[in-house]
Order: structure tokens, then sequence, then C-alpha cells
DNA sequence: ATCGCATACTTCGTGTTACGATGTATTACG
DNA sequence: CGTAATACATCGTAACACGAAGTATGCGAT
């Protein structure tokens, strides 16, 4: 998939796969791959960068010997989903657009 | 409109925007106003590179003393177009994702 | 016992890209 | 005569995805 596509679709991705639950960067990765793949570091650095952000936190648990950091969505991230949905509309109407047939 | 969300879209916009009739720059960014606002720095960034990309083709006239160039569509060009399409299914299955409702 | 694979997170460097700021130049209108 | 609209160009910057490489542990198979 292209790579530029993406780039909205990725923040809430993640910010969706913890929000039922709280997850881990390796689990969300797994989850994830039927919908979209994406790297190790790329998950990472939006993880951090939502973290900064205030959109999730952050727990370290030990398990079975490693670390574990489980992600907990925040109010503002659950915000930033609701967000993502009243924009689609407008990616719709560029959608429709697009896809219009000869407009003469 | 998030700007993340923009990117895979700008390059099919404004292939769709001179897919039926020639056009330039100026016209382009008016004709997309009503769907999505670029800035003329954006758009002729993006013109270069679907040039580069062999999308389209260019070709200045004068008119009432200036230079205009048009752009045309290249074969190339409509199939990034149609490329777009089918990767709108993935897209959509993305979205279906973050819509849905608690999964447990 | 050792090798490799799955688990799990981190850092660095790079290339792509959108956009604001700024500049140039002409025409049209009040 | 000044200002807005038309029309295109360039520069610098900051955001971002990702490959590559690294660290470290547990587990099953040879």
């Amino acid at each position: 998939m292209d790579a530029q596509l993406k780039r909205g679709l990725l923040d809430v991705c993640v910010l969706t796969a913890i929000k039922d639950e709280d997850s881990y960067g390796y689990k969300i990765i797994k989850d994830m791959q039927p919908y979209l793949k994406m790297s190790e570091s790329t998950l990472y650095t939006i993880l951090k960068r939502l973290e900064l952000a205030n959109m999730l936190t952050v727990k370290s648990v030990l398990h079975d010997g490693r670390v574990r950091k489980y992600y907990h969505i925040t109010k503002a991230g659950l915000g930033r989903i609701e967000d993502f949905k009243e924009e689609w509309r407008e990616v719709m109407s560029i959608y429709r657009f697009v896809t219009k047939e000869d407009k003469r």
C-alpha cells in the first residue's frame, strides 16, 4: 500500500488497537497485521509521539523476565479517534471527486 | 483537515483535476478549492514531481502576455488514478477497523 | 548443549513531502 | 496610481515512515 496513503491512518490505527484493552508494541503490530503492516521502528516512533501528545500513557510490566510496555489510551486519544471520524467525511468527498466519471 | 490525511490524496487529486481537460496551476487550485485547499508552493511541487514521474506533460502557452503552463495527463497518470481506486479498498478496510465498536 | 526462532524494545540515518515565506511579473479596475 | 487578481518559482524547515542494526530473553528442536 502506498506510503503516503497510510500516513493519516497510522496514528489512529494504533490508538484503535489499544482502545478496548491496554496493549504493548509487539502485540499491536501483530493485531494490525491483517489491516496494515508497519515496521517496528515506525510503531515505536508513533507510540513515542502519541505519548508526548498525551494521547496515551505507558506502564512497564515485567513479563517472563522481559519488560513489556503497556500502552493505555487517554481521553485525548479517544478524542483523536472521534476527530478522525469527523474528518473522514472530507476524505470521502475527495474520494468522490476522484472517482467521479468525466465531468463535462 | 489533517495534513497527514491529505498526503495520499493530493497527487491523485491533481491528476483528476487535469484528467478530462488540460489545465494550469492557478486553475487547478481554484477547481480543487471546494474539495481541499492546497498552497501554491505545494501544487507546483506536486506538478513537478508528477512530471518527473511521467504522469503528465507540460506545455507553455502565452496567454494575455503571461506564460501559462498547461498540464496534460499521460497514460501513466491515468493508471495512477486506477491504482488509487484499487488501494482504496485497503483504506476502507482500515477505516472499518477504526470505526468498529468495542471488539470484545 | 547449542542453534535458531519468536518475543520485545531502541536508536540512527535517510528520503519524501507539505507548506509558509518570499519573490517576480503582468493585467484589470476603480 | 494603487491595489487586487492572475500566474509561476524557489528556499528552508519540520514532520514523518522505514530500513538497518543492535540488545536481550525464553523456548523448542537437533
